[in-house]
DNA sequence: GAGCACTGC
């Protein structure tokens, strides 16, 4: 896990030198994985692999137990065959960063023996016996190997993270293992909630592995604070002051805060000069340009302190070495869904004690370390979740669905979750693949369904790629689909630089609605740069989203074949891409004094104010996403005629429902009287 | 006139 990695690469030696390095490398190697935690437990661990078919194993950061069971399963012979040991993570750069370390214990080349398999990259082929990949990719596999067959062992790792893609497997896995009895499982967990996979997994063994770390002390408030951005400044430079040496780590919630904390740090510095010694202010959050992130990783000079000012960044996804004391609040944001509304929210909240302890874990990677909770220990006890709540439970699940019921799986609401998810959430996923007709009315996959299943998108945007075929225009309609799964924004605006960055934006927008808007981007991006990071920095484009909007891109230009869609051109006629488009129907929105309301639920919401058609107002407009900050916002926005929907959806819209003034509930003319007097 | 934690297929 989090060892430091061996420099060196082996190589073919032929001087007595070489050999002598050679052999020196590897002694160092094998010294290495013998004072590893789990070693010492290695017969155990494969006699209770060899008794059980599932087993759960506890074991701590630092344990050796990603690297080493699976080198322990091979030799034991678990891959005899050609059968295959799968490893799964939560992140793609911990199956590259673990394949790699493990290829090289083995001396073995990364993609031969070992190899890894994440989106956009597989390093892997038929010699492959190890293999560690993400787990939303052996969900995929899935689709087309529903049994499993080629594995012997699947390890689930970083099982508490409770990833939405390691829940959906938990059930998957658990059902094939009944009529696969020569499988083995292994679901690999923190020291956290061991006893609830164990009681799902029909009372698994669990067997415990100690970690490496190092003591760290925990300090709580005395009372709340008010103003827990202030305390954190104040913590901070009380450290430098009157602690020893050691990096200090401050957990907040977001850029805006992360920013304004910097700020607050280098200003009472400078207020206090050379009365101080040097504390380097760094910034890291997961938008921040590379070159700006990297910065955190520079060694401290000596005489200096660091102070990393961090997201849930620096919980799990990356460690910084050097971090004694850790800073935390208590609070992160957290991605929330409300399927009543089909509404999504990006709200802070207290986060939960597992989530503090982990922070609090980042203080003793080097040494005995020191946490500062900027929290009572009461709150701590009393006010905190003991687990955060699994992201099934947190998101939209219409993905899941469709998936689930590709995969035969009809029966959603009684699917063997180990965390169910909201049932409104099932019924709204379900109640909108109906809509967009990949499920039948008995909730079975129609063949439009199973085609949508096989892109890696959110289902309306699946539909939205099928629906261009008709229309030939899937070139087009492929790039809006890739630019809409971008999560990001496309659009860099610094805080500095507004104006400049509002003119830029300005340049790209074209009539018909932010999906134009975004075409229009790529294109440009594509011909005035060959995506150069240069050409994206002048121009305020993110060049990390481009470039990910061009994986997606290619990866669903690499799927219409097997899904039978033409790639052809709409040759400049947007109206066909805003048609297909509307393949959003359910997504609709109608002009009503002030705002918007939806067409399905009434709901109030209104055009972000990003939106190219916010000074526009048109009367019909379809939304990408719905989402709650300050006001229900619709997030990227086009415009249509309401006799699109009838065209497009004709099982869907009754014409009635479309008409101009219509309020449903009251006769006609009676609803024109109320917009007029209103 | 707002402001996007973090992952992943």
């Amino acid at each position: 896990e989090e060892e430091p990695g061996l420099q060196t690469h082996p190589e073919e030696g032929r001087s007595g030198v070489h050999s002598y390095l050679i052999k020196t490398f590897y002694l160092s190697i094998i010294i290495n994985q013998r004072s590893l935690p789990v070693f010492p437990y290695r017969q155990d661990l494969l006699a209770a692999i060899d008794q059980h078919q599932i087993l759960v194993i506890e074991g701590e950061t630092g344990s050796g137990k990603t690297t080493q069971i699976p080198q322990y399963l091979l030799e034991e012979g678990y891959t005899a065959g050609g059968m295959k040991i799968g490893c799964t993570q939560p992140r793609r750069v911990a199956a590259m960063s673990v394949s790699a370390r493990v290829a090289q214990e083995m001396a073995v080349k990364l993609g031969n023996e070992v190899g890894y398999s994440i989106r956009f990259e597989d390093c892997t082929s038929e010699r492959t016996v190890l293999k560690y990949m993400t787990d939303g990719m052996l969900l995929r596999e899935f689709l087309t190997e529903p049994d499993l067959a080629s594995y012997s062992v699947i390890i689930i790792d970083e099982a508490h993270e409770r990833t939405l893609h390691t829940d959906i497997l938990f059930g998957l896995i658990k059902d094939i293992a009944r009529f696969r009895s020569n499988l083995k499982v292994l679901v690999a967990s923190a020291t956290l909630d061991t006893e609830r996979f164990s009681s799902f997994f029909d009372d698994a063994p669990v067997f415990r592995i100690p970690g490496r770390r190092f003591p760290v002390d925990i300090y709580y408030t005395k009372a709340p604070e008010a103003d827990y951005l202030e305390a954190c400044v104040v913590s901070v430079l009380q450290i430098h002051v009157t602690q020893p040496p050691g990096d200090i780590l401050v957990f907040l919630t977001g850029q805006e805060e992360i920013e304004a904390c910097c700020e607050l740090l280098q200003e009472r510095c400078r207020r206090l000069g050379s009365k101080i010694a040097e504390l380097i202010v760094l910034p890291i959050y997961a938008n921040l340009p590379s070159d700006m992130q990297a910065k955190i990783f520079n060694p401290t000079p000596p005489g200096a302190r660091k102070v990393v000012v961090a997201t849930n960044i620096a919980e799990t996804s990356l460690t910084i070495d050097g971090i004694i004391y850790v800073i935390d609040p208590g609070f992160c944001k957290q991605k929330s869904y409300n399927a009543r509304t089909g509404m999504e929210s990006l709200i802070v909240t207290p986060c939960s004690r597992a989530s503090a302890n982990q922070r609090a874990g980042r203080a003793g990677r080097v040494a005995a370390g020191k946490c500062f909770r900027l929290y009572t220990a009461w709150a701590f006890k009393h006010e905190m979740e003991e687990t955060t709540v699994p992201e099934i439970q947190r998101t939209n699940l219409g993905n899941v669905v469709l998936l689930l019921k590709s995969l035969g799986i009809n029966d959603l609401i009684h699917f063997d979750f180990m965390d169910p998810p909201p049932h409104e959430t099932l019924v709204l996923a379900l109640e909108q693949l109906y809509a967009l007709g990949a499920l039948n009315h008995l909730g079975e996959l129609t063949k439009l369904g199973r085609r949508m299943a096989e892109l890696p998108v959110d289902p309306m945007l699946s539909k939205m790629i099928l629906a261009s075929e008709q229309y030939k225009c899937s070139e087009e309609v492929l790039t809006i689909a890739a630019m809409l799964s971008v999560n990001n924004s496309i659009f860099y605006r610094p805080k500095d630089k507004v104006v400049h960055a509002d003119n830029a934006r300005m340049n790209f927008v074209v009539p018909g609605g932010d999906h134009m808007v975004l075409l229009n981007v790529y294109t440009q991006v594509r011909m005035g740069s060959g995506y150069s990071t240069q050409w994206c920095y002048e121009n305020f484009i993110q060049f990390r989203s481009m470039k990910r909007a061009r994986d997606v891109r290619e990866q669903l230009e690499g799927l219409m074949d097997r899904i039978e869609v033409e790639v052809c051109s709409a040759d400049g006629d947007n109206m066909k891409i805003r048609k297909v488009s509307t393949g959003y129907f359910y997504h609709t929105a109608r002009l009503s004094k002030g705002g918007y309301k939806t067409v399905k639920h009434q709901q109030t919401v209104y055009v972000h104010p990003n939106s190219s058609l916010f000074e526009e107002q048109p009367r019909w407009l379809i939304y990408h996403e719905l989402v709650f900050t300050t006001k229900e916002f619709m997030r990227q926005v086009i415009e249509i005629d309401s006799s699109w929907l009838l065209e497009v959806a004709p099982h869907y819209y009754k014409s009635k429902e479309l008409e101009d003034s219509s309020s449903k509930k009251m006769p006609r003319k009676m609803g024109k009287a109320r917009e007029e007097l209103g």
